[in-house]
RNA sequence: GGUGGGAUACCCAAGUGGCCAAAGGGGACUGACUGUAAAUCAGUUGUCAUCGACUUCGAAGGUUCGAAUCCUUCUCCCACCA
């Protein structure tokens, strides 16, 4: 990795940044650049149809760097995603075919539209949502070869060591495609900071980008005798060491159709103590100083989490707005509340409502309605769940696999409430 | 085009005729303990079933009583050379 270049701390933006651990590094003369309204960018791969919560921490940047009085562009990579990043990743890319990539682009276009609708617009109007497909696709080989490809000096390229980790594996090669994956970004940033309608200045952009960041700024540089800027977010980390965004039932997405918000916003309730004062300062918009109070007083009382219940909610209500907030805070106190014995037919009619993995039907054995609501994968695994005394019905401790659900011992005639494991809900529900 | 190497379960990786449903590690899951936390300890981790059966080791054929392991063809990947 390039070293860190020197910080500025003219500017109280940054400043604050660097506290809340958001600047990772960042070109010289950020700051007194940033002194006046500009244009910053932030890349996003289409490798599927909605982001997923590893991309909240530069959206959110963004967010704060608009309502900070800048503009802000997120850019779809519908030119870039057919290529492919090779940087630091082990093996080369799947390739995507167009229609998947026209469908992805859609659907994050639309999704982080959706996101930026409140923020309002700076000096300089409100953010914007290009797609660099745009301005690649009528470029021509020749052309490009010629005007952009000449500018870099393959040395620098291999030098680099999001390309070193592929160049040193002696059972995996990198094609010519994934390393000219920096060309095309570099590419984007010279585009949207020539073309007088953005005049895009600076890129945002994860650790892990400084490369290819950089790789723009030189050719803005060397092409247009342009001064441009890239400021990088840290890899985010969790104090165990696994992998941050990941939970049982595996990515974290921003669509409410493939994560609930009630699973989303689980998520982040179940944040260790050890990390939510640093996922605080990175994803919340809470000031500095009332990080602290509440910090003071999860020390105080760390039961009451109350550091990750303000995380939770101020995160679902960035993303799923207040229905999602409510709905996934409804669940959670009806779910983690009291007894479930204490379940009003209301209460159940609302997890249903509000999202809760479930299924209609008939009735039939507990094995059959645990693989129907899709708690457990396969008989063989409902099995050992049961053996294990994993499995609750109604709020009690259920073994027996061929124990018929009907109507007589669904609670009010219609559900049964299923649990796996100490946090797995699901609803049977009788038609 | 030439030479050599490789493809094993979620991932990494051992296995080179039967003792292989396949070592080991990671990850994941479950139980205990707890605060819907962390750490720790124990267990589970191909599918279906009562013993047991079935499918799986890049693909398709073949040899054999028996194949992840041997043979043939094919597909894909990698390195070096031209």
């Amino acid at each position: 990795m390039e070293k860190p270049s020197p910080k500025t701390n003219s500017a109280d933006l940054l400043n604050e940044f660097e506290k809340r651990g958001l600047l990772y590094q960042s070109t010289p003369g950020l700051a007194a650049h940033l002194a006046q309204p500009r244009t910053i960018y932030c890349g996003f791969d289409p490798t599927a149809d909605s982001l997923h919560i590893g991309s909240l921490v530069p959206l959110l940047t963004l967010r704060r760097l608009q309502l900070a009085g800048h503009r802000v562009i997120i850019l779809v990579g519908g030119a870039t995603g057919m290529i492919g990043d090779p940087s630091f990743k082990a093996t080369e890319r799947k390739l995507l075919d167009d229609a998947t990539l026209a469908h992805n682009v859609a659907g994050i276009a639309a999704q982080v539209t959706k996101l930026f609708a409140d923020v309002p617009a700076g000096a300089l109007g409100k953010p914007l949502v290009l797609n660099n497909a745009d301005w690649t696709k009528g470029v021509g080989v020749l052309e490009f070869l010629r005007d952009i490809g000449k500018h870099f000096s393959v040395n620098q390229m291999i030098a680099r060591d999001s390309v070193k980790t592929r160049l040193a594996r002696d059972d995996v090669g990198i094609s010519f495609t994934e390393f000219s994956y920096a060309l095309l970004q570099a590419f984007d940033f010279h585009e949207m900071f020539r073309d007088k309608r953005y005049e895009c200045s600076v890129q945002l952009g994860a650790s892990d980008q400084w490369g290819n960041m950089t790789a723009g700024t030189e050719l803005i540089r060397k092409k247009l005798r342009g001064e441009a800027h890239v400021l990088t977010l840290p890899l985010l980390t969790k104090a165990d060491g696994t992998k941050f965004g990941k939970s049982e039932s595996g990515t974290l997405w921003l669509d409410a159709a493939k994560t609930s918000p009630y699973a989303f916003y689980q998520f982040w309730l179940n944040t260790s103590d050890a990390d939510v004062e640093k996922y605080l300062k990175l994803f919340s918009f809470l000031s500095l100083e009332d990080i602290e109070n509440h910090m003071a007083m999860q020390r105080r009382n760390p039961e009451n989490r109350g550091a990750q219940h303000h995380l939770a909610g101020e995160l679902t209500q960035l993303v799923h707005g207040q229905d999602g907030v409510i709905g996934a805070q409804r669940i959670s106190a009806i779910l983690f509340g009291g007894s479930k014995e204490e379940l009003t037919e209301a209460d159940l009619a609302q997890l249903a409502h509000d999202g809760l993995p479930q299924a209609n039907g008939p009735a039939q054995s507990l094995l059959e309605a645990l693989i129907l609501t899709g708690l457990v994968a396969s008989k063989r695994e409902a099995r050992d769940f049961l053996k294990q005394g994993a499995i609750q019905h109604n709020g009690v401790v259920v073994s027996d696999e061929a124990l018929e659900l009907t109507p007589a011992n669904a609670k009010y005639g219609r559900y049964h409430l299923l649990k796996r494991g100490k946090k797995q809900f699901a609803l049977l529900v009788h038609a």
